[in-house]
DNA sequence: CAGGGCACTGAATAATCATTCAGTGCCCTT
DNA sequence: AAGGGCACTGAATGATTATTCAGTGCCCTG
């Protein structure tokens, strides 16, 4: 019995049912032929990137076809920045401020704190002053 | 010490860094004056939809939001289908032969054993004749 | 206020998973 | 053919995670 057979039928197993520990998976196995013990199973599952999750195991996603760079989101759509102590306050078209909100809480800039999107502004939650002056470089020059 | 402001800790802590383990995350969350036992993390984990993989604990990535389904590139793109005993000849317009096949793969139909892709033509692999025939109606009629 | 219900948590423990160590078979070189 | 190296695997065992059972505090109702 060869590994690379093995590992696939671990996949298809894994994807037609919920299924939350590798002995259960070792039944399903054995039933289509192919003996496996929990240690082997442990590798595979490694090898091949499984998740166990609340819902059993999973293969993971592939890498995420991510959209359009957060370089991109804020040339644009960010419109200006205001400072007011350690809030900046970024303004966009209207409509598109939880866009450019989104965008930055995805990035999790360790600059910023938090954001509130409105309908054309964004606030921008630094920690502190000084942080609050790098951000504002920093989605100036989104390096 | 309240539960959702725990479960907002445990997110921002696995998601800065690879972690694996349920003490360990227990230990950064003591750092950050969050303390909780091995026992509340794994509810916590649970409640989360958090999945262990081999890089550690990740946030699973939201409900896929899932493309054209399908029915609709079913309608879009099968142009034609032929028999040939227990296979399937699927005919689309050029270059969309690959399209059609990895919809179908993604969508796991057990009466179909497998695909592969051409430029304009996709062979479906049915396990038997009887089987191949109710592919083609499902094809035809996508429910 | 007494008592019931509910949400939350921890200690102990059961269940599950990962690693270590050793053994086998295969291929390749000498 | 002998011997070294490598990939693969299982048994035993250590490490991690999940569950059970019990305890606490809070709110609500009578």
């Amino acid at each position: 019995m060869n590994k690379a057979f093995r590992q696939g039928q671990i996949l298809k197993v894994i994807s037609s049912q919920q299924i939350h520990t590798q002995d259960e998976i070792a039944q399903k196995l054995a039933k289509l032929g192919v003996p496996a013990t929990q240690v082997t199973l442990s590798r595979d599952i490694r090898e091949l990137g499984l998740a166990k999750t609340p819902q059993g195991y999973r293969a993971m996603p592939a890498p995420a076809p991510s959209g359009p760079t957060l370089a991109n989101i804020l040339s644009e759509y960010l419109l200006d920045i205001r400072e007011a102590q350690h809030l900046l306050v970024l303004k966009t078209l209207p409509g598109h401020a939880s866009t450019l909100a989104a965008a930055l809480d995805r990035a999790a800039w360790p600059e910023l704190a938090g954001t509130l999107a409105g309908d054309d502004t964004v606030l921008a939650i630094a920690p502190d002053l000084a942080t609050a002056r790098k951000l504002k470089r920093r989605l100036l020059r989104p390096s």
